[in-house]
DNA sequence: ATAACATCTGGCGTGCGCTCCAAGTCAAGC
DNA sequence: GCTTGACTTGGAGCGCACGCCAGATGTTAT
């Protein structure tokens, strides 16, 4: 699969494609003979992993870490599980302040609801 | 207040507060006669509410016209509401796709849990 | 074979949100 | 009065995650 068909499929730019297979976010993609990449299925999973991770605030360096490890193999088992179960964690309690914000978003908009009502009772008063 | 004890009491750094107030976070500090910022409480409602939205991952720019319209007083009430209710929205979506993610995080971690077990199963064995 | 287009590498540029620095002013204690 | 430390402004610098571009090479259609 070419890179542009990868671009149209996950919706991400082949600057980015190329960019996180050098930053270790991806596997060294195999190439065709004349050195064009040419993606796998597996490939398409490691770009949805490290899209939906990106998504979450997961930074470039800890993605890139968790992807060498697993190339090292079933030994990394274990430190593989620990860097996701940090990052779970630090993802729990974004997700908590998240809804703390949203339920005080939630409050102000219906304080401006009556507001609104308010002044517009003022001003269309006639 | 002085801006070394709005730093302690907010957790922010003095830098990042003459920021907010140049970008308009903030409103203009009062200064005392030789200049030096005196802050509020007020102020420090203003502050809570930029690191609350900030968090929250709403742009320096957002906040920064919808505090200008606040300034401009009741007749912007509508605008002010359409700005809070347009960025809920986006904190709604996040939130949504950051559950999504914490439940494959989940589901990984669990994946994880049981590959250790054996993998030491194995290894152990003597 | 040639035009038109896709992809490659290497490297520079960009936007955001701070963060740090220099050089000067102000305030508090001795 | 003098030192020491906090505060001021303006501006430069930085880390991150890309985006963009040139120039070379590859591929496809006519």
């Amino acid at each position: 699969m070419t890179i542009a068909e990868v671009c149209k499929l996950c919706a991400i730019s082949a600057d980015t494609l190329r960019y996180y297979e050098r930053e270790g976010l991806l596997p060294p993609i195999r190439r065709t003979p004349s050195g064009i990449r040419d993606y796998s299925e597996q490939d398409l999973d490691w770009i949805r992993f490290a899209q939906c991770m990106r998504a979450a605030g997961l930074p470039i360096g800890a993605l890139s870490r968790y992807v060498s490890l697993v190339r090292k193999g079933d030994s990394t088992l274990r430190e593989r599980k620990e860097i996701l179960a940090r990052e779970r964690t630090r993802l729990a309690e974004r997700l908590h302040t998240l809804q703390e914000t949203l339920a005080k978003l939630d409050g102000k908009i219906a304080d401006y609801d009556r507001r609104c009502l308010a002044w517009e009772r003022e001003h269309l008063r006639r």
